[in-house]
DNA sequence: TTTGTTTATTGCAATATTACGATTAATAAA
DNA sequence: TTTATTAATCGTAATATTGCAATAAACAAA
């Protein structure tokens, strides 16, 4: 049915799964490395660097903030966009403790 | 057109978007949590414990293992399945380098 | 062998995602 | 105002994902 079942899994579970899945597209990847590498934001150059049309990029990026992983400031007819600090902060602590729920031993 | 051009990416890009991307349904972070909390395998208890089909849960659980988190043991007709504690050390190591690629200064 | 138990596979319907052309919106510059 | 530039939105085609009923496969036990 293409339909996930959200309302039969914990909020933290559902949280998880919601930013894993915006992470688990490589053109989104590659847009986070970009900003990240630049150190600051990038506006349209994301369209030349990475291959893909205006409005796919501008599709990614809409998903990437919907999460709270970027943030864009208008800055004349450019929008520049970077990484949001204390969201992302508060995303990698999320991720990182399921990460290390470990279990200490195995059966098999 | 639905399909992703993975072609004009990393390796790396796709690698984690690849394991980010089987992370993105609750599904399969409520499978990895059970098997976690038990400390050991578990067989079709999950089909009991999530309420979703036994298919269902046989084609995430089919998910997690391609990508290497989880194995499967057959013992007699059930399946016990676990955490691939080397794959899952890989894995967690890669996302953890992606994560921790933070920008040093923001501009806005 | 037959029966029961457990898991995998197949086939399908409903929905979601990806990508992009065309267009619109917003602003800057002439 | 007109024109150019940049980004967002709309509409749509192609493909992927999710979920499950039905079935098959694999094995244990009787």
């Amino acid at each position: 049915m293409g339909l996930t079942k959200s309302e039969i899994f914990t909020d933290e579970q559902n949280e998880i799964a919601a930013i894993a899945k915006v992470l688990g597209h490589p053109a989104r990847i590659a847009i986070l490395d970009f900003i990240i590498k630049l150190k600051s934001c990038v506006c349209g150059d994301l369209v030349k660097d990475i291959g893909l049309a205006q409005p796919t990029i501008s599709q990614h990026l809409k998903e990437l903030k919907k999460v709270g992983i970027i943030k864009g400031t208008v800055e004349g007819t450019s929008v520049c966009y970077c990484i949001d600090e204390e969201n992302w902060e508060q995303i990698k602590n999320r991720l990182n403790k399921f990460l290390n729920k470990n279990p200490t031993e195995n059966c098999c």
